[in-house]
DNA sequence: GCCAACGTTGGC
DNA sequence: GCCAACGTTGGC
């Protein structure tokens, strides 16, 4: 099982969001990157889970964690002439993009950017990269179990 | 709002 | 296939 960690703005949908969401599941919509698009194209499977963090947001973090319930399938919002993720490249004969389905596993306490920052054993953390910008990045054991066991420890 | 960093586009 | 221009991301 890998691990990752998989970005969203609140503004547009939150934590809070998937809490009230029907299962508390959600398709996993426009994304629009192409690395992005294949780490859920070709390595994620269904078991996976991953971190949902807040980004473009006042106080960036990460706030609950998700597990992949559906893999890769075609993206519909890339069809939907009306819609802001919109491709007109895009056909249903050749999809270019992908979504995967989330199911939320907890509600985790919030742990902030400048959090993760401070401790040397995530250094190396996508999301914490110089000039990072994938919105779906992958998570080794060790930062997961870090994350996990001393960050989140209070209040599961 | 600023700006650094990065990905994409398109002319050549 | 190069690379400058442009658009986007995202923390601050």
């Amino acid at each position: 099982m890998r691990h990752w960690l998989m970005k969203s703005e609140p503004d547009e949908f939150s934590v809070g969001d998937l809490a009230a969401a029907p299962g508390r599941t959600t398709a996993w919509t426009g994304v629009r990157n192409y690395q992005a698009r294949n780490y859920m194209r070709d390595a994620m499977r269904v078991g996976d889970r991953a971190f949902f963090y807040h980004s473009s947001c006042p106080a960036p973090g990460i706030a609950g964690v998700v597990e992949i319930v559906a893999a890769a399938y075609p993206d519909d919002s890339q069809f939907d002439r009306a819609g802001a993720y919109y491709d007109p490249k895009a056909t249903r004969a050749a999809p270019r993009w992908v979504s995967v389905d989330v199911r939320l596993v907890r509600q985790t306490r919030f742990v902030p950017l400048a959090e993760l920052r401070a401790h040397p054993a995530l250094a190396q953390m996508g999301v914490l990269q110089r000039g990072s910008r994938l919105s779906i990045t992958p998570v080794t054991a060790a930062e997961w179990r870090f994350v996990t066991a001393r960050l989140m420890r209070e209040r599961l």
